[in-house]
DNA sequence: TTATAAATCTATTAAATCAATAGGTTATAT
DNA sequence: ATATAACCTATTGATTTAATAGATTTATAA
């Protein structure tokens, strides 16, 4: 299951990369219009800016904006952010490689064998998606 | 994440799958070979007898066994039972659909049809997949 | 028919994660 | 100066996960 966490990241990053300059938005005003609880976003905003993918402004006429245009963005880096790895198993993930304690041997592992196909194809989609495929 | 009880199904599946026999095969077996807290396994395999996959036998000479030949048995079948649906998101799950209360259209969503993609993908995979493809 | 083996059932719990909330702080534009 | 809006820290309630404990039922073998 997509956390709401990542679906409301998604959302925000949508509706900022659908706007027709880069000015910074509000969160109010994403919040608003993808109803989002503010507090809960706030949070969510503020990890995709440290993580680079977003600058913000504070002050009168602050907010948010996409650093990249939306075509320069891709989704194997957002969900990595958002979600974490992609794998759903630490003993097939690219970027968070970890070994099964209970498991002998990973190439004789059933669940390995299985779940190596799902990440490369999971993997596949967002190496071919970026945030301007998703919003037209 | 796969959750473990999933990991623990699969591994136990794939473990009956590569007896030489349908014999019944003892949980305490199982879990001794697969590295699984016994008591855990025996829910996840009861889960397993009453969704049709395993047949038991109770008493002396007793335990799980499958059912179905492996080559029958699809990953489809054995995800949902084990780790339920196999989209990320309710609104475009093919046996679990949930609409979702904060998005008032679908079509226009970028996680619908992000997801979307996701979610062919890995059926791909688990429509490719029987029992046997993972144990050889 | 008795003892033993092994699945079955019910209940409880500890830990982790998720989703959200509250309230104060800092920077910026006017 | 003042208002605005991002930033930061902490806390909470709910849910899910993973596991444990212990008693019960059923089948086999002696």
């Amino acid at each position: 299951m997509l956390s709401k966490k990542t679906k409301y990241g998604l959302k925000a990053l949508a509706f900022l990369a659908s706007q027709n300059d880069r000015k910074p938005v509000q969160i109010a005003e994403i919040a608003r219009h993808e109803n989002i609880s503010q507090k809960f976003l706030e949070s969510i905003l503020l990890n995709l800016r440290k993580t680079g993918l977003l600058g913000s402004k504070k002050g009168k006429g602050g907010g948010y904006y996409l650093i990249k245009e939306p075509k320069e963005i891709l989704m194997t880096d957002v969900m990595r952010i958002l979600e974490g790895p992609i794998a759903m198993v630490p003993c097939v993930s690219l970027n968070f490689y970890e070994k099964c304690d209970d498991c002998p041997d990973e190439n004789a592992c059933a669940v390995h064998k299985l779940m190596l196909q799902v990440r490369d194809s999971a993997l596949a989609i967002y190496r071919n998606n970026t945030l301007a495929d998703l919003i037209k």
